[in-house]
DNA sequence: GCAATCGTCAACCATTTGGTTGAATATAAT
DNA sequence: ATTATATTCAACCAAATGGTTGACGATTGC
Protein backbone atom coordinates (compact mmCIF):
# COMPACT_ATOMS: atom_id res chain seq x y z
CA UNK A 1 0.00 0.00 0.00
CA UNK A 2 2.82 1.94 0.05
CA UNK A 3 4.73 0.65 -2.28
CA UNK A 4 1.96 2.03 -4.83
CA UNK A 5 2.99 5.53 -3.31
CA UNK A 6 6.44 4.92 -4.05
CA UNK A 7 6.08 3.67 -7.70
CA UNK A 8 4.01 6.43 -8.53
CA UNK A 9 6.57 9.01 -7.00
CA UNK A 10 9.70 7.03 -8.00
CA UNK A 11 7.95 7.32 -11.94
CA UNK A 12 7.49 10.65 -11.72
CA UNK A 13 10.96 11.59 -10.72
CA UNK A 14 12.61 11.05 -13.98
CA UNK A 15 12.20 14.02 -16.99
CA UNK A 16 11.72 10.88 -19.57
CA UNK A 17 8.99 9.66 -18.07
CA UNK A 18 7.25 13.16 -17.20
CA UNK A 19 7.88 14.17 -20.86
CA UNK A 20 6.13 10.62 -21.60
CA UNK A 21 2.97 11.29 -19.74
CA UNK A 22 2.60 14.88 -21.24
CA UNK A 23 2.57 13.72 -24.78
CA UNK A 24 0.08 10.96 -23.74
CA UNK A 25 -1.91 13.77 -22.14
CA UNK A 26 -2.97 14.66 -25.83
CA UNK A 27 -2.49 11.71 -27.33
CA UNK A 28 -3.11 8.01 -27.05
CA UNK A 29 0.42 7.29 -28.90
CA UNK A 30 2.28 3.63 -30.44
CA UNK A 31 5.55 3.02 -28.72
CA UNK A 32 7.44 4.01 -31.92
CA UNK A 33 5.94 7.11 -31.77
CA UNK A 34 6.46 8.05 -28.16
CA UNK A 35 9.92 7.21 -28.41
CA UNK A 36 10.76 9.57 -31.75
CA UNK A 37 11.27 12.45 -29.87
CA UNK A 38 13.89 11.22 -27.36
CA UNK A 39 17.90 10.62 -28.00
CA UNK A 40 17.84 7.11 -26.82
CA UNK A 41 16.95 3.53 -27.66
CA UNK A 42 13.29 1.86 -28.10
CA UNK A 43 14.36 -0.33 -25.73
CA UNK A 44 15.16 2.53 -23.20
CA UNK A 45 11.60 3.99 -23.88
CA UNK A 46 10.06 0.53 -23.52
CA UNK A 47 11.46 0.39 -20.09
CA UNK A 48 10.13 3.82 -18.91
CA UNK A 49 6.42 2.65 -20.26
CA UNK A 50 7.13 -0.84 -18.41
CA UNK A 51 7.64 1.30 -15.17
CA UNK A 52 4.97 3.89 -15.98
CA UNK A 53 2.88 0.69 -16.45
CA UNK A 54 3.91 -1.23 -13.17
CA UNK A 55 3.22 2.29 -11.44
CA UNK A 56 -0.57 2.18 -13.01
CA UNK A 57 -0.16 5.52 -14.75
CA UNK A 58 -0.60 3.79 -18.03
CA UNK A 59 -2.04 1.03 -20.03
CA UNK A 60 -0.57 -0.51 -22.99
CA UNK A 61 -3.40 -2.21 -25.80
CA UNK A 62 -1.82 -4.56 -28.13
CA UNK A 63 -3.54 -3.58 -32.16
CA UNK A 64 -2.28 -6.21 -34.59
CA UNK A 65 1.60 -5.25 -34.68
CA UNK A 66 1.44 -1.84 -32.50
CA UNK A 67 1.32 -1.47 -28.83
CA UNK A 68 -1.05 1.79 -27.93
CA UNK A 69 -0.15 3.57 -24.90
CA UNK A 70 -3.02 5.97 -22.97
CA UNK A 71 -2.55 7.22 -19.59
CA UNK A 72 -4.47 5.78 -16.79
CA UNK A 73 -7.03 8.28 -15.59
CA UNK A 74 -6.89 7.03 -11.95
CA UNK A 75 -3.29 6.89 -11.85
CA UNK A 76 -2.69 9.59 -9.77
CA UNK A 77 -4.76 9.25 -7.30
CA UNK A 78 -3.05 7.46 -4.57
CA UNK A 79 -0.49 10.60 -5.03
CA UNK A 80 -3.43 12.76 -4.65
CA UNK A 81 -4.92 11.58 -1.61
CA UNK A 82 -1.19 11.72 0.07
CA UNK A 83 -0.44 15.16 -0.94
CA UNK A 84 -4.56 15.70 0.88
CA UNK A 85 -3.84 14.15 4.00
CA UNK A 86 -0.30 16.08 3.88
CA UNK A 87 -1.17 19.38 3.25
CA UNK A 88 -4.77 19.00 5.06
CA UNK A 89 -6.08 20.91 1.65
CA UNK A 90 -7.97 20.72 -1.52
CA UNK A 91 -6.57 18.24 -3.70
CA UNK A 92 -6.99 17.63 -7.53
CA UNK A 93 -10.98 16.74 -9.01
CA UNK A 94 -10.04 13.28 -9.82
CA UNK A 95 -13.38 12.41 -11.26
CA UNK A 96 -13.06 15.51 -13.38
CA UNK A 97 -9.90 14.41 -14.55
CA UNK A 98 -11.60 10.59 -15.42
CA UNK A 99 -14.21 12.43 -17.45
CA UNK A 100 -11.98 14.82 -19.26
CA UNK A 101 -9.79 12.07 -20.30
CA UNK A 102 -12.32 9.40 -21.26
CA UNK A 103 -14.85 12.01 -23.39
CA UNK A 104 -13.07 15.10 -23.78
CA UNK A 105 -10.59 16.51 -26.45
CA UNK A 106 -7.45 15.12 -24.80
CA UNK A 107 -8.50 11.98 -27.00
CA UNK A 108 -9.82 13.54 -29.66
CA UNK A 109 -8.05 14.05 -32.45
CA UNK A 110 -5.71 11.27 -32.36
CA UNK A 111 -6.54 10.79 -36.38
CA UNK A 112 -3.14 13.25 -36.28
CA UNK A 113 -0.92 10.24 -36.35
CA UNK A 114 -1.46 7.13 -38.66
CA UNK A 115 -4.68 5.44 -38.65
CA UNK A 116 -4.83 1.66 -37.80
CA UNK A 117 -7.13 -0.15 -39.84
CA UNK A 118 -10.07 -1.23 -37.42
CA UNK B 1 14.03 23.52 -13.69
CA UNK B 2 13.73 20.27 -14.49
CA UNK B 3 15.96 18.82 -12.13
CA UNK B 4 13.65 20.67 -9.28
CA UNK B 5 10.68 18.35 -9.77
CA UNK B 6 13.02 14.99 -10.41
CA UNK B 7 14.67 16.47 -6.84
CA UNK B 8 11.07 16.49 -5.10
CA UNK B 9 9.41 13.48 -7.02
CA UNK B 10 12.79 11.59 -5.72
CA UNK B 11 12.57 12.73 -2.27
CA UNK B 12 8.84 11.68 -1.92
CA UNK B 13 9.05 8.17 -3.66
CA UNK B 14 10.76 6.98 -0.25
CA UNK B 15 8.41 5.64 2.67
CA UNK B 16 10.80 7.17 5.42
CA UNK B 17 11.11 10.57 3.74
CA UNK B 18 7.09 10.42 2.95
CA UNK B 19 6.88 9.34 6.64
CA UNK B 20 9.05 12.51 8.37
CA UNK B 21 7.25 14.65 6.51
CA UNK B 22 4.19 13.09 7.87
CA UNK B 23 5.59 14.24 11.09
CA UNK B 24 7.07 17.35 10.58
CA UNK B 25 3.37 18.21 9.54
CA UNK B 26 2.66 18.29 13.25
CA UNK B 27 5.49 19.39 15.05
CA UNK B 28 9.28 21.01 13.65
CA UNK B 29 11.65 18.41 15.55
CA UNK B 30 15.25 17.42 16.50
CA UNK B 31 16.80 15.32 13.87
CA UNK B 32 17.99 12.72 17.00
CA UNK B 33 13.83 12.85 18.00
CA UNK B 34 13.22 12.51 13.79
CA UNK B 35 15.06 9.37 13.98
CA UNK B 36 13.79 7.94 17.10
CA UNK B 37 10.57 5.46 15.31
CA UNK B 38 12.96 4.33 12.71
CA UNK B 39 14.84 1.09 12.88
CA UNK B 40 17.96 2.69 10.91
CA UNK B 41 21.18 4.45 11.93
CA UNK B 42 20.66 8.32 12.99
CA UNK B 43 23.28 8.81 9.76
CA UNK B 44 21.18 7.17 7.90
CA UNK B 45 18.43 10.01 9.14
CA UNK B 46 20.79 12.50 8.47
CA UNK B 47 21.30 11.55 5.02
CA UNK B 48 17.08 11.32 4.13
CA UNK B 49 16.92 14.66 5.80
CA UNK B 50 19.97 15.94 3.45
CA UNK B 51 17.60 15.10 0.65
CA UNK B 52 14.60 16.25 1.91
CA UNK B 53 16.69 19.86 2.70
CA UNK B 54 18.01 19.35 -1.29
CA UNK B 55 14.96 18.81 -2.60
CA UNK B 56 13.18 22.11 -0.86
CA UNK B 57 10.98 20.33 1.32
CA UNK B 58 12.49 21.29 4.33
CA UNK B 59 14.68 23.45 6.23
CA UNK B 60 16.81 22.94 9.25
CA UNK B 61 17.90 25.09 11.94
CA UNK B 62 20.49 24.98 14.46
CA UNK B 63 19.66 26.18 17.54
CA UNK B 64 22.51 25.18 20.20
CA UNK B 65 23.73 21.79 19.33
CA UNK B 66 20.38 20.62 18.56
CA UNK B 67 19.10 20.93 14.52
CA UNK B 68 15.66 21.81 14.05
CA UNK B 69 13.77 20.10 11.18
CA UNK B 70 10.54 21.68 9.51
CA UNK B 71 8.78 22.11 6.71
CA UNK B 72 9.25 24.53 3.60
CA UNK B 73 5.20 25.53 2.99
CA UNK B 74 6.82 26.67 -0.41
CA UNK B 75 8.61 23.44 -1.27
CA UNK B 76 5.77 21.57 -2.76
CA UNK B 77 4.60 24.08 -5.11
CA UNK B 78 6.94 23.09 -8.35
CA UNK B 79 5.04 20.03 -8.27
CA UNK B 80 2.01 20.99 -7.56
CA UNK B 81 2.54 22.68 -10.13
CA UNK B 82 3.29 20.28 -12.91
CA UNK B 83 0.33 17.69 -11.71
CA UNK B 84 -1.71 21.17 -12.26
CA UNK B 85 -0.51 21.15 -15.68
CA UNK B 86 -0.90 17.27 -16.16
CA UNK B 87 -4.53 17.71 -15.26
CA UNK B 88 -5.49 21.06 -15.80
CA UNK B 89 -7.30 20.66 -12.63
CA UNK B 90 -6.87 22.68 -9.23
CA UNK B 91 -4.09 20.76 -7.38
CA UNK B 92 -3.92 22.17 -3.85
CA UNK B 93 -4.51 26.01 -2.12
CA UNK B 94 -0.62 26.54 -1.61
CA UNK B 95 -1.15 29.83 -0.16
CA UNK B 96 -3.35 28.27 2.24
CA UNK B 97 -0.87 25.33 3.04
CA UNK B 98 1.49 27.90 4.44
CA UNK B 99 -0.61 29.92 6.59
CA UNK B 100 -1.51 26.86 8.27
CA UNK B 101 2.13 25.99 8.29
CA UNK B 102 3.01 29.22 9.60
CA UNK B 103 0.21 30.04 11.82
CA UNK B 104 -1.61 27.18 12.95
CA UNK B 105 -1.97 24.58 14.83
CA UNK B 106 0.51 22.95 13.05
CA UNK B 107 3.84 24.43 15.02
CA UNK B 108 1.73 25.61 17.91
CA UNK B 109 2.34 22.89 20.61
CA UNK B 110 6.31 22.31 20.42
CA UNK B 111 6.28 22.35 23.81
CA UNK B 112 5.48 18.32 23.73
CA UNK B 113 9.32 17.90 23.10
CA UNK B 114 11.94 19.13 25.15
CA UNK B 115 12.68 23.19 25.63
CA UNK B 116 16.20 24.81 24.36
CA UNK B 117 16.59 27.90 26.38
CA UNK B 118 16.70 31.06 24.60
C1' DG C 1 7.33 -18.10 -48.16
C1' DC C 2 10.15 -14.15 -47.16
C1' DA C 3 11.32 -9.77 -45.70
C1' DA C 4 10.30 -5.73 -43.06
C1' DT C 5 8.23 -3.56 -38.90
C1' DC C 6 6.97 -3.29 -33.90
C1' DG C 7 8.17 -4.13 -29.51
C1' DT C 8 10.20 -6.80 -25.74
C1' DC C 9 13.84 -9.63 -23.52
C1' DA C 10 18.42 -10.70 -21.78
C1' DA C 11 22.88 -9.63 -20.70
C1' DC C 12 25.79 -6.24 -19.65
C1' DC C 13 27.67 -1.62 -17.80
C1' DA C 14 28.21 2.77 -15.06
C1' DT C 15 26.03 5.49 -11.74
C1' DT C 16 22.95 6.34 -8.01
C1' DT C 17 20.62 4.97 -3.85
C1' DG C 18 19.91 3.51 0.81
C1' DG C 19 22.04 1.58 4.26
C1' DT C 20 26.14 0.43 7.51
C1' DT C 21 30.12 1.62 10.72
C1' DG C 22 33.61 4.47 12.86
C1' DA C 23 35.80 8.86 13.26
C1' DA C 24 35.20 13.86 13.56
C1' DT C 25 32.96 18.26 14.92
C1' DA C 26 30.39 21.35 17.78
C1' DT C 27 27.95 22.44 21.69
C1' DA C 28 26.46 21.67 26.48
C1' DA C 29 26.90 20.00 31.19
C1' DT C 30 29.52 18.64 35.21
C1' DA D 1 39.07 20.47 31.75
C1' DT D 2 36.57 16.54 30.93
C1' DT D 3 32.79 14.18 29.56
C1' DA D 4 28.47 13.54 27.34
C1' DT D 5 25.18 14.72 23.65
C1' DA D 6 23.82 15.97 18.88
C1' DT D 7 24.84 15.66 14.28
C1' DT D 8 27.51 15.12 10.26
C1' DC D 9 31.29 13.14 7.45
C1' DA D 10 33.87 9.49 5.03
C1' DA D 11 34.54 5.13 3.45
C1' DC D 12 32.45 1.24 2.26
C1' DC D 13 28.73 -2.14 0.52
C1' DA D 14 24.67 -4.35 -1.88
C1' DA D 15 20.98 -3.40 -4.63
C1' DA D 16 18.41 -0.56 -7.79
C1' DT D 17 18.35 2.60 -11.85
C1' DG D 18 18.94 4.15 -16.53
C1' DG D 19 21.12 3.27 -20.36
C1' DT D 20 23.35 0.25 -24.22
C1' DT D 21 23.44 -3.62 -27.75
C1' DG D 22 21.99 -7.82 -30.03
C1' DA D 23 18.86 -11.59 -30.36
C1' DC D 24 14.11 -12.85 -30.30
C1' DG D 25 8.83 -13.35 -31.09
C1' DA D 26 4.66 -11.42 -33.38
C1' DT D 27 2.48 -9.33 -36.96
C1' DT D 28 2.04 -7.38 -41.48
C1' DG D 29 2.84 -6.82 -46.52
C1' DC D 30 4.71 -8.35 -50.85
Amino acid sequence: MDKKLDAIFAALADPTRRAILAMLLEDDMAVTDVAAPFAMSLAAISKHLGILSDAGLIARDRRGRVIWCKLEPDGLRAASVWMQGFGQMDVMDLDAFEAFLETGDALADQEGLENQSP
